[in-house]
DNA sequence: TGTCAATCTCAAAAAATGGTGACCATGGAT
DNA sequence: ATCCATGGTCACCATTTTTTGAGATTGACA
């Protein structure tokens, strides 16, 4: 999944590192304004995902950057506002903005906040099913089949299968396979992976041994393929 | 657009007075009634595009003034009700209002409510009502069912079912279901959500221990699915 | 064919996960 | 004030999954 860019703008400099810092930790691209005009400028020219916006801003206030995008782009915007009545709140949403979020906030909301309004996104969220030669899955439901029979895949080999499934004969390193599919922070051995990919040939392969399907590549990683090749 | 005109029932001034401020601030036409006869009266003579209504009224309570107006106009009704001791009162009846709020309720809840009823925004409010398998459930009325029975639910417990019944079957994490059912800003753990769910299935299922309906997906979180799966 | 590294396999160890009863805090209702 | 419903937390346990270690097997290549 490609990173989505975010722009945060706002003008107190210590809200923005901050944010910035936790959207980045969350695997976002971040790039910042501090006023309107350098919102408006920006979004232009580097086609955000998301702006998070602040309400108040120096030289002219979010409501009007926020109706200027508007009617440029449909890009999600989630409102950053110190004020807390409830006009200002029902205004921000009429503007269009997708969201909002009243200071002070813990960055922890925020995030929450950003994901949601991403993940809301038509298309956003992938395909929810695939179907490739004998196997299908299903994403919402976090089911697998195969030859029509299902497959009670653990977590981790259902992600697994989902990845080189994605991609079918697409070769996936160990490596790559660990981050995507047990995430960045995984300390352990490789070696974890072909455990995984055993069990998953027990599940789905008529004889484990030669597999038909989930191929080794020799000294590279593991494909899926569709039939045999 | 032009001016919508609101009516507000009940007999507690200080309610009125407030809804009343709040609603024209907002930019509504206010018409004031403080009991069922006058509610009637104004309602035939004033053509109101919406009704907020009280259920407990000094003469005739908001069942009968809610049927009675049903039988001669569609106008939208937003039912105000106490908590806990009207619920059960309103187990199994249809009263045909559109929305439903818990008195208490910040003026800030209601106006919203109002505006979603009278713009009709489109996929803002899911369905009225939904029926998968024997659950059926009305988010106008706070109300599920299960196999014909009344499900007395608390708050949270109908959020969370809500959530995983309007899409069966689909897998939702811990961490979605905090978010959209206790809302971003919760600070709590997950296990929260393992104990609403214990809650939920203790007053729908046969065998709570061996759940039929609210299903756990080792290492990823719960479904909702309308019969064996 | 011999060699070495890569991979496979098995089973034990370790860790994660989920169910559940008990407890506490809060806030309305009585 | 007292009681009760509600929602949140904790701790213990059983179960399931994941990881690891070690030996067996396989593949590439001289």
């Amino acid at each position: 999944m490609a990173d989505k860019k975010v722009m945060v703008v706002d003008d107190d400099v210590k809200t923005v590192e901050l944010v910035k810092l936790y959207l980045n930790r969350d695997g976002y691209q971040v790039v910042t304004a501090y006023n309107g005009l350098e919102a408006l400028r920006l979004a232009r020219e580097s086609y955000p995902d998301l702006i998070v916006l602040d309400l108040m801003l120096p030289d002219f206030d979010g409501f009007e950057v926020c109706r200027t995008l508007r009617r440029e782009s449909d890009v999600p915007i989630i409102m950053l506002t110190a004020r807390t009545t409830d006009q200002d709140k029902l205004a921000g949403l009429d503007l269009g903005a997708d969201d909002y979020v009243t200071k002070p906030f813990s960055p922890k909301e925020l995030l929450a906040r950003v994901r949601a309004v991403l993940r809301r996104l038509p298309g956003e969220r992938g395909p929810e099913e695939i179907k490739i030669g004998k196997l299908s899955m299903n994403f919402a439901t976090h089911q697998a089949w195969f030859g029509g029979k299902p497959l009670n895949l653990t977590s981790v080999e259902f992600k697994l299968l989902g990845i080189l499934a994605k991609e079918p004969g697409r070769v996936f390193s160990r490596a790559s396979l660990i981050e995507e599919g047990l995430g960045y922070d995984f300390e352990g051995f490789d070696r974890t992976i072909d455990v995984h990919i055993l069990n998953l040939r027990r599940k789905l392969e008529s004889d484990p041994s030669h597999p038909n399907y989930i191929k080794t590549v020799y000294g590279v990683g593991y494909k899926f393929v569709g039939g045999k090749q």
